[in-house]
DNA sequence: ACCGCACGATACCGATCGGTATCACGCGGG
DNA sequence: CCCGCGTGATACCGATCGGTATCGTGCGGT
């Protein structure tokens, strides 16, 4: 990775094709995607509609691209996680958990932007839909994997049962019906690891 | 329930403000409110631009209309369940979750229309984005006095509880993260009135 | 020194949007 | 009988959208 070569001493001037990818970034999770135009984006970042149209070749492959690396910046979270307690599954599961509690305050009444991306993307052929919906599936799969690491008897349960509750904790906290989301959530998400852990089953005639 | 007065033989012809509203529940809840325009809704509806505005002010207002109808709708279905379950609150949290665990294949991938609103309303003083927090609110309120009835320890906990895992249930069907997800929704749910009934409590320091 | 090429600025295109104006029709009550 | 009014149809308005064409300019590599 050759050091950045010529800084422009001028802080605000990173690459035209990152600072649109920063405009678009902010815009479309404070204003969403439909009514940001591509005029307003090229504004924010100091540029135009043409250099926009020179680097992506429609807006909604801007819009997936900013999906694709926030989806990574998601990745690059658990795996941080995952580094913070090598061979914990029940550290990183709760790890996890905090990451998204603490962002919650961010996000306030806006909301996750793949929620929100997909209400705005109807039809599931859309570039942008199909990047959201391997994410989440890859979310899935690997909170799967972590709740079997973890010894949990229904690694598919708990992991359903997790993912439920930070989606729900999201959505909750953008329209402000329930206070203290962060901390209900993390008691939650102790709450649903210890019990799985204890097999204090209800009994309720689950022969599945 | 009287009957319909007048009922016109021909079933698809209600009075036009009706036959607007219908028109707009269907668009907006499949193809979300900005991709909808009046046109398009004045055509479902079998009228004209015309006509929906001399019935609502703006669009914005047939939007919040809308909005205000389907609350009632959710309104009326807890309604249901309590009647149905007088005094048992227990079974009643266990019957709204099922009403909303049965609803997830008609919603699937177009999701919960709140949230999706939502993600359409960043701006807070729009007056349908108010409809819905109210309406959020209300729910949480009535799923809190449930608990307390049901004698739970921690009833806003459990509530909260509860509110995520039924808006996250929503969101992962709508992304097709999750399979099976009114099973596994009814499933939660039973578990967390069960645990929460009985006093096993994780001692977590929870001195609240 | 020069040349290429990405960039910036501007103007423009067709389509669609929310919303309005206008007019003709049809039906019901005085 | 006829008047009024809600309705339907159409045409239109200004604004904004995504996307394109054009031209100038400045910076970097050779």
């Amino acid at each position: 990775m050759t050091s950045t070569a010529s800084r422009p001493s001028r802080v605000a001037k990173l690459p035209p094709r990152e600072r649109i990818l920063d405009a678009a970034e902010e815009l479309f999770q404070n204003e969403g995607i439909r009514r940001v135009g591509v005029q307003a984006i090229a504004e924010r970042a100091e540029t135009t509609k043409m250099a926009i149209y020179r680097h992506f070749e429609t807006k909604d492959a801007l819009v997936a691209e900013w999906l694709r690396i926030l989806a990574a910046d998601y990745q690059a979270a658990f795996d941080r996680v995952e580094a913070e307690y090598p061979g914990r599954p029940e550290e990183q599961i709760l790890g996890v958990a905090r990451f998204i509690a603490e962002g919650l305050p961010t996000l306030s009444h806006r909301g996750c932007p793949f929620i929100n991306s997909l209400a705005e993307l109807p039809d599931r052929s859309h570039p942008a839909r199909q990047v959201i919906e391997e994410h989440k599936a890859r979310q899935t799969r690997r909170l799967v994997a972590l709740c079997a690491e973890a010894g949990l008897p229904d690694p598919e349960q708990a992991a359903a049962e997790i993912t439920f509750v930070l989606e729900g904790a999201q959505v909750s906290t953008q329209n402000g019906s329930i206070d203290r989301a962060g901390d209900r959530l993390m008691r939650i998400v102790e709450g649903i690891v210890d019990r799985h852990r204890s097999p204090l089953v209800e009994s309720r005639g689950t022969t599945d």
